[in-house]
DNA sequence: CTGATGACGTGACGCCGGTCACAGCGGTCC
DNA sequence: GGACCGCTGTGACCGGCGTCACGTCATCAG
């Protein structure tokens, strides 16, 4: 088996270990042997971009290994990220199905397995397959409802610092670490891609950290955050 | 044949004159017939509310006439409009397809008539009905495509201003006034909403809009609004 | 006619946070 | 070792806009 980028690569989904949570994973073993068919897997380095907002969709990204950064950009260069996608996640799935583009870009930030389908292949899979078909509706609904998320924290959020407790939080409920007393988690991001993630600037989200630190709500050790006073964060990510 | 609230209800969606466009209005007609015999023809007054965010999902509603406001809203009552839905919109979809709460709010604006299919109906309804599934990821992508402009407009604009313009551009073109010199649109909203919409106050909509008119741009005859400089407009819209 | 209500208009004030500028501080590559 | 580069930390400045406060105008009930 070769791996490049030092990939395990997973060669077939019949035989997948992480069929379990997994999107086209629990389907009967006809509907996958068609897929299997149709999909073709491939892998890229860090920094690899799968697809740019604005491009006409080629097709769906089924993510099996690695991390991949999901962004809208404006015309001036600032940058949104909307969300680290993690292995199991399909991307490109609206803008395939609907036809128009896609509306962010995919660029990954480890090495990373994806089966690959073309827009084609697909809808024909989808029109043959119910099952897979309503699957696609429940992930889009997954989907519009992490959207509708994104827009609340934007949208309706008083200050910086609101923005920023509101994601430690929803990354320390990510882990099994939310229950913890004191959860730890890994800031795997630089501040400036957390700035991007909550809309704000670099020198603030620096500040913020600094003031956290200081009001010892949370504590750093190397890359590891250790949340110490989750009440205190939980009243900034509800007041302003 | 009754009509509440000044409504001509439309009985049948065999027989309604509207099926062009609409999402389950180009189905085979023995799929309309099955969807005819689970749907329930229902008529709200203006002000209505059809289901609130963190409900549970009972179904979904389709809007056969009239308007009606989604938005969702902080604990503090800071609200944030997200769309006004015109009569074809398919609403509380995607809960109901995932089985999550609700997660915006929807208000009517004018009487309206809906047709409401229960939860449970619908999703054997999917099941039956390969076509109509996929018409349903196909509205999902709709709406996710939608929301991934609002995150764009609110997570990327540099002013108030920016996103005003954006917003009365947005109008314009919904109308087949865009192709004109001067487009003109109705402001059927009052300032107080069109800040919910742009996530700003009251006031910065009123100033923003004297300012417009200041400088020529855009001027108002009784509550149509006359687009007098399009391209500074479109200039606001992408600068800050 | 009069009071109430709700939308619009406008000034004053203050603060959050964007921006610029620069200073330490690891890494990594010759 | 030195040079370079990306990340982090901090101070200074100031502009946009949220908020408060109040005034005007139209509509409507009685």
């Amino acid at each position: 088996m070769l791996s490049p980028y030092g990939l395990d690569i997973i060669e077939s989904c019949l035989t997948c270990k992480m069929r379990s949570d997994r999107i086209f994973c629990e389907l009967p073993t006809s509907a996958l042997q068609s897929f299997e068919a149709i999909k073709y897997a491939t892998a890229y380095p860090k920094g690899a971009v799968l697809f740019v907002e604005g491009q006409a969709p080629r097709g769906i990204f089924v993510l099996c290994k690695g991390r991949v950064k999901l962004s809208i950009c404006a015309t001036d260069g600032k940058t949104l990220i909307l969300k680290i996608a993690e292995p199991g996640e399909v991307l490109g799935l609206s803008a395939t199905v609907s036809g128009k583009p896609y509306e962010l870009t995919a660029e990954t930030i480890d090495p990373c397995q994806v089966n690959f389908v073309k827009r084609e292949d697909f809808l024909h899979f989808l029109k043959d397959n119910s099952e897979a078909c309503f699957k696609v509706a429940e992930q889009l609904s997954e989907k519009y409802n992490n959207a509708c998320h994104e827009v609340r924290s934007l949208g309706l959020s008083h200050s910086a610092s609101e923005k920023l407790a509101k994601l430690l939080l929803e990354w320390s409920s990510k882990n099994g670490e939310s229950a913890k007393q004191e959860p730890r988690l890994k800031l795997a991001l630089t501040h400036e891609e957390i700035a991007q993630m909550i809309g704000t600037s670099r020198e603030t989200v620096t500040r913020l950290f600094a003031d956290l630190k200081k009001r010892q709500i949370v504590q750093s050790k190397g890359s590891t955050l250790v949340i110490r006073n989750k009440m205190a964060l939980k009243a900034l990510a509800t007041n302003n």
